[in-house]
DNA sequence: CCCCCCAAGATTGTCGACAATTTATGAATA
DNA sequence: TATTCATAAATTGTCGACAATCTTGGGGGG
């Protein structure tokens, strides 16, 4: 699975195209955070022309990435503190629900899958010891797969569509690579034991934990970010 | 409060004109639900060009109140019993936070307030028994009121902008005027009580089982409305 | 020296036309 | 008669240009 696991959009027009090119360009901080956007400047950079931009804009702002006014212009979100506490609060009771649906409705072959998913992650964290793949790629997968679980396509849209982009984008843009990988992957068997066991009620409550370390430390990290820039404005 | 009052968006554009007029009508079933949009027929119904009926049409789809195809088009939103399910598992969840949040952040005088507001419809209910005028405008201005007490604004903007309109649009096809008044009146009082104490941990649990009482109320109806439609089919 | 106002420049919103794709139509074949 | 394929019609996607609005810079008045 990609980083883009949560783009399952078949890319058919050219504002499609734009529209994933930005996002990563976005979540990445290729196109830094807060910035403002010039329509003109852009649409010349893609070789589209303004009208293409704009749907691609339009669909960016769908998902939090952009923020627009009308008459003045779209500028990037700005990654801070209150906000990764606020969406953190949203994805902790949307992602506790998927967990509880998940229970119920995910087919055992679904929940066997995902297992073994688990053990592949643990040997390639034994392998690239320290490395940032499991907590980036593999973390998203197993979110995803869970959120998939559910089997509710209004959640599935609001989380994948919605929020994962601006989750990842925190994540990316502070360098998620802590020695959480161990701790994560504990997490996660629990969690999808839960599942198995049809214990909707505990899923949701580990899955909420879960995520509530992860944004812990996220904000550890955040934290550690600002008090470096402060020191450079110095 | 109006029917609008999730609406806060000040209409200075065109398409923004658009954008409201044609969510009222979808809400209210003057564009029928399920039903193919000609991007052509809609530009010169409103008077816009197909660049301002488009930009419209992104907005309605970021709201859910229409769907999308690539080289397809667009139609409206077909008001399913799965996808009602699926609405209310999604708005019990970020519902029931917004009241834990507002638990520990709505001010003393928002409380207040509220607490006057629902004495006064208390009052506006004796005398118009039997009108829908708690059910529908009452019912929304107060869990508005909370939503906007959480002070989580990603939260607010996903429930106001992105949740209620398709909600509203269940409640106002479906006919909502049930005998559900003055039992919801109770359920609100005990909600408020619960924030006034600050304990978020019961003002989440009872809203969460407001809503439960609300979506049964609205799925009977909508069987209802299935039973007479399959009649008249044949 | 500061503030307000006005004009010039730049940016966004809107329009009509063209290109690309999908859907409808109908003739030919099995 | 049902099916398939090709062509025509209609719809959506994209473009460049114009209109409306906001921003910037400078000059005049307090």
């Amino acid at each position: 699975m990609t980083q883009d696991a949560f783009s399952e959009t078949p890319i058919t027009t050219a504002s499609d195209q734009v529209f994933v090119d930005m996002r990563r360009e976005i979540v990445e901080g290729s196109i830094v955070q807060g910035s403002k956007i010039s329509e003109p400047e852009l649409a010349k950079r893609y070789g589209v022309s303004r009208a293409t931009l704009r749907e691609a804009l339009n669909r960016l702002e769908s998902c939090y990435l952009v923020e627009r006014k009308a008459n003045v212009g779209c500028r990037v979100v700005a990654l801070t503190a209150e906000r990764l506490i606020e969406v953190y609060q949203v994805r902790s009771a949307l992602e506790g629900l998927a967990c509880r649906l998940a229970a119920d409705n995910m087919a055992a072959d679904e929940v066997q899958s995902l297992k073994q998913l688990l053990n592949q992650h643990l040997k390639t964290q034994r392998v690239k010891e320290g490395e940032s793949y499991y907590q980036e790629a593999g973390d998203l997968d197993f979110h995803y797969r869970i959120i998939k679980g559910s089997k509710n396509d209004h959640l599935i849209h609001l989380l994948s569509n919605g929020l994962y982009q601006l989750i990842r984008m925190y994540r990316v843009q502070m360098g998620m690579v802590g020695p959480r990988v161990s701790k994560a992957f504990d997490e996660h068997l629990a969690i999808i034991n839960a599942i198995e066991n049809h214990d909707g009620e505990l899923a949701e409550l580990l899955m909420k934990r879960h995520i509530s370390a992860s944004q812990a430390n996220i904000q550890t990290k955040f934290n550690l970010h600002a008090a470096q820039n402060e020191r450079a404005e110095q």
